[in-house]
DNA sequence: CTGGATTGCGCAATCGTTTGCACAGCTGCT
DNA sequence: AGCAGCTGTGCAAACGATTGCGCAATCCAG
């Protein structure tokens, strides 16, 4: 393992001291150094291969050129798109990105803010907050924060995330008009802002098109994930028979809800239909081909990222509170007209 | 942005030299604290919330407590179990990790791998390694490097891989089995290990197991995603229509034959077999279900890490250089026994 | 030609930890 | 009693970069 160039090293080379070399190297001193030495020092760091001591001039100026990120779980393909927006901002400036998977684990998640803490992290993207997370509050006080994708509640914190409410609304809207009257939800988990931002825009947008939504035609995942989505969707079709649709939180809720109706024997879209919500990777090869809400994961983290930029290079900086960004509808094949019988779905329960 | 409890706070509130306080938090040192002092200071330090700075104790150890993680993209779903493995190793010991994205760019590759060594990590795990890669030599001169689900061609650097050539053997085997004797290959990449792995493993289990190897029935790859699959599988059908199967180096190439099939109107397995390698998640719910090698993702990531932390612990240890792990045949839908008569494919394909 | 402003650079302190060395007090041996 | 060997603690020098301050040298105006 070699030793590395230091400035000291340079400094000797060039003859100057080595406060004139730390100058000369930065990009905009307010101390002016002679052009000539400049450009001699720019040289002969090139050629001896000198690499910046991020170690040293954080412990100096407290700030390391590094990032946290923050997200539940990078196996979970709606992540890694956001995790690359934020890069995308980042990662050209110099920026490195420390990134920490929580599973949702408020342990892990408490231990993971002290890693990024020590580290000296610039800044935090946090995709993993809950509604109301008293943590990550206080890491805030330390080091700007920016959550995306999801928001606390009281909105304390700059968040970039979708719009939930537009998308739910447009989903509702194209299921009215394909004729659905009676549909369920199976809503996200009721800690997150996604799970509870989904579920009351649903709740509203029945009621403003004046469909039928009876007691039992919302059940909410503990996790966003498929076998919460099955087991839900098994609750939903026991306590509400009527409904011929299903709208769910998120794409991995509706393929566990898909799973449950194929069990049953129940054809998705024939008997009953099912949305989803996000649009994750590789989600138009899988049957039936989900009717979805897109979301811009990757500018969710773009412009998380360029909020957080923001914050770091002037902490003075008002960035706006909350960014919504647009969503679009996605059809594919598992939304169709209800059976004009309702009859007919007894038959294939059988 | 509050300032952050020193030992030199806890020193002066416990009465005692800053070196005092050091030692006492220090797990294991070779110099003696008496125990009150130590249970004393704990207390006041746990008090009075201090966290350590790393930033300056890997100034002065050069010991930072992270690791880079280099892969090719991050949304490619072979990676994130990857990721995921180093973690469950190397996070509950206190590691950060700093991942970075190579797009299998050079010059991405090269600042990235300065960004690393900018930060002083203790170490790197390198899933994009190409098969000659000078840059990741002169790293590993530097800091201790471990190349995980691919390798360099001259084993100097430490790898833990996938029996490729066993999988590929199995998979031929398999489709010999099925009836298949003339069996066309999409390759991988000529520049990465596992594309010439499977590959070569490929072309001797074909002479081995006596089967038909014609010119033309092998298409390399320039990428692994699934437009080259596409690609690939227009030519090589074009180029050798005697083919009943194709045994494709990874699942997204595989994808991507299957879409070519499909667009010349050709079903799978029905006219063609197609194979993967990896097993993705989520490939179980794209039909035709393909048929696969399953690859222990999350175990490749979590070994590199274990041979990483030893060689971070011990510079002087001699970790294995070549770790092979085992892989799984997994039998879904995209192959069945070739068509008895070969005049149906041109049926087929007008 | 002189004096104040400006320019270019060096000096040294500093960031928070670690660690070799020194040293004081104590033990136990002769 | 004297002395070697502990033990527990303090001292101070690093690690590599940044930056306020000071001081020469230069410049320009009066």
């Amino acid at each position: 393992m070699k030793k590395n160039v230091t400035l000291k090293d340079i400094a000797r080379e060039a003859g100057v001291h080595v406060s004139t070399v730390s100058r000369a190297l930065a990009q905009e001193g307010r101390v002016a150094v002679s052009p000539e030495v400049v450009t001699r020092i720019r040289e002969i760091s090139e050629a001896m291969g000198y690499r910046p001591n991020r170690l040293a001039s954080g412990l100096r100026t407290r700030r390391t050129m590094s990032v946290g990120i923050v997200i539940p779980d990078i196996t979970n393909t709606l992540f890694p798109p956001i995790v690359r927006g934020v890069e995308s901002v980042l990662e050209p400036l110099g920026y490195a990105s420390i990134l920490v998977n929580t599973d949702n684990d408020p342990k892990r998640e408490a231990r993971l803010f002290d890693v990024l803490l020590e580290h000296g992290v610039d800044g935090i993207i946090d995709a993993a907050v809950r509604s109301t997370d008293p943590l990550l509050r206080n890491v805030a006080a330390e080091v700007p924060v920016v959550t995306a994708n999801r928001q606390v509640t009281e909105p304390s914190l700059p968040c970039v995330v979708n719009d939930d409410a537009g998308g739910v609304r447009k989903m509702v809207r194209l299921l009215q008009d394909r004729g659905h009257r009676t549909v369920g939800h199976i809503a996200g988990p009721p800690d997150l802002s996604t799970g509870t931002a989904r579920r009351e825009a649903f709740e509203t947008a029945m009621r403003d098109l004046d469909l039928d939504l009876p007691d039992g035609a919302i059940v909410a995942a503990q996790r966003y994930d498929e076998s919460e989505g099955q087991r839900c969707a098994e609750e939903l079709l026991d306590g509400c028979a009527a409904v011929t649709a299903l709208l769910c939180a998120n794409d991995r809720l509706a393929i566990g809800a898909v799973r449950t109706l194929r069990r049953r024997g129940l054809d998705c879209p024939g008997d009953i239909s099912v949305t989803g919500f996000n649009d994750i990777p590789s989600l138009d090869l899988i049957p039936p081909g989900l009717t979805t809400v897109r979301i811009p994961q990757f500018d969710i983290g773009r412009l998380a990222g360029e909020r957080l930029l923001a914050m770091i290079t002037d902490p003075e900086c008002q960035v706006p509170m909350t960014t919504v960004l647009p969503v679009s509808l996605i059809e594919r094949g598992s939304v169709a007209a209800p059976r004009p019988q309702p009859g007919n779905r007894m038959a294939g329960r059988q």
